[in-house]
DNA sequence: CGTGAGGTTGACTTCGGTCAACGTTTGTGG
DNA sequence: CCACAAACGTTGACCGAAGTCAACCTCACG
């Protein structure tokens, strides 16, 4: 390995991390910039997996593009997803702990990601020791996102609930530069409403519900915000709150 | 500070954490151990703080008799309880971040606690760079656990979570060689019911239905486990799973 | 004692789950 | 490119778990 490359990949992560750690995540630009330095991995089809659970943690990886759901299964069988991924989205750190990806990360749709191998981030943990302090930073966000999302299970009903994870994912598309009042989702109802605790026939009526009150409509993968502000209101959103997520 | 009294802090807090992040929290030998080391604070009355939202951060805590209920409010004013701590737990780690501390952490029954200050523990992430690696091991243990809390949510009926809410109380002390059969819980329904995302007139219902079952009975701030294995399955503990918590 | 916080119980309501029927979309193979 | 099947989505009728409201009870504590 040059030293040249090395402290390209340097600068590049402890830049990524650093975004990562504070408000917004990678920005479409810094994307970009990943291109001309990090690994490309050619595309994920929907359905297939980046990673299962127990795999050798080889990677982080930052989405291009595309959409992933992480999830596992509970002792009894059911399937539990505990987070859906976008472009700007760094995942895999689910494989820090023990050097093993805790859970599966599957493709909902066509997929790119980018690629940040551990033993170069390895290296990296040796020569900046800042590195597990960045680490640590990361892991308090996704605590605070968790509870977050134990508020909206325990104090929400199932409109909030619904119009919180709408503009959650568009909110991500906002403060990354994309267009965000009009975008492709390919998510399951079903998925959606595993996540959120409900079943995809309330999630289904409660699309209806928002459709014809013309604030937000989500038919065949495309998602379009009419009244952000209804739809905030009801997410339940007290004004530009940052609800960051990672994996 | 003498290199003596140094090197006894160190192994006693590396032992702490090792236990902290491997199964079962602190033993009761081990807390009798520590009061022989760290500092100890005068006893906190009940309804107390042990400390606040926003204080700076001054030591992690080992609970040695008592109850703790770890708190916040919600943009919209409601109460979020995050957690209660029982002797062996160990408390504070959410000030680790930003030096200051999250929450706030109030005894909800007269309660001791041992002090581990902040800044021996600072020196020794200076001398021993494992201990920022504990660190993430602590933080992903409450990862975890805030998953499986999730899954509680998302999954189970009322029943089931205040059956999974007491046996997860005894088993702690279970595990940790204290009489769990029967021991005192001094926390009022009402925050069990905001804990558990239900009301306090559902927590009252299915506690007399336990009793009546003859199941568990909890009067008076006295648990009493009559029937542990039944308990146990409808609190859907797939055999001696273990369920850590931490703060 | 009396007072007030907390706990219990019952009647009623409501939200969301369940079940079932029917549409619609997607993807595959001729 | 079409035909078909299977997966997914929608809608309605019905049901049940848990929330709400209200009355009453119990206990701890001054």
């Amino acid at each position: 390995m040059t030293t040249h490359k090395s402290t390209f990949n340097a600068s590049c992560l402890s830049c990524g991390l650093q975004k990562v750690c504070f408000p917004t995540g990678l920005m479409k630009t810094d994307i970009d910039l990943l291109d001309n330095i990090v690994e490309r991995k050619s595309p994920i089809k929907k359905g297939q997996h980046l990673y299962h659970a127990g795999e050798k943690f080889t990677s982080i990886f930052a989405v291009r593009s595309g959409v992933l759901k992480m999830y596992a299964y509970s002792d009894s069988g059911e399937e539990i997803i505990h987070g859906f991924y976008l472009p700007g989205d760094v995942v895999g750190f689910d494989g820090l702990l023990d050097e093993s990806y805790q859970f599966n990360m599957q493709a909902l749709d066509s997929t790119s990601v980018c690629n940040l191998p551990y033993d170069k981030l390895s290296d990296l943990s040796q020569q900046i020791p800042s590195l597990n302090q960045q680490i640590i930073a990361v892991m308090s966000k996704k605590l605070q996102f968790n509870r977050l999302h134990s508020e909206l299970l325990i104090k929400r009903n199932a409109d909030q609930r619904v119009a919180h994870f709408i503009w959650h994912m568009a909110d991500r598309f906002k403060q990354r530069g994309y267009f965000y009042e009009e975008f492709r989702l390919n998510i399951l109802h079903r998925d959606v409403a595993v996540y959120l605790g409900l079943t995809p026939e309330t999630v289904s009526r409660i699309l209806s519900k928002l459709n014809a009150d013309n604030i937000v409509s989500w038919k065949k993968k495309q998602v379009m915000i009419f009244d952000e502000a209804k739809l905030k209101q009801l997410a339940g959103f007290s004004e530009a709150e940052v609800c960051q997520e990672f994996a």
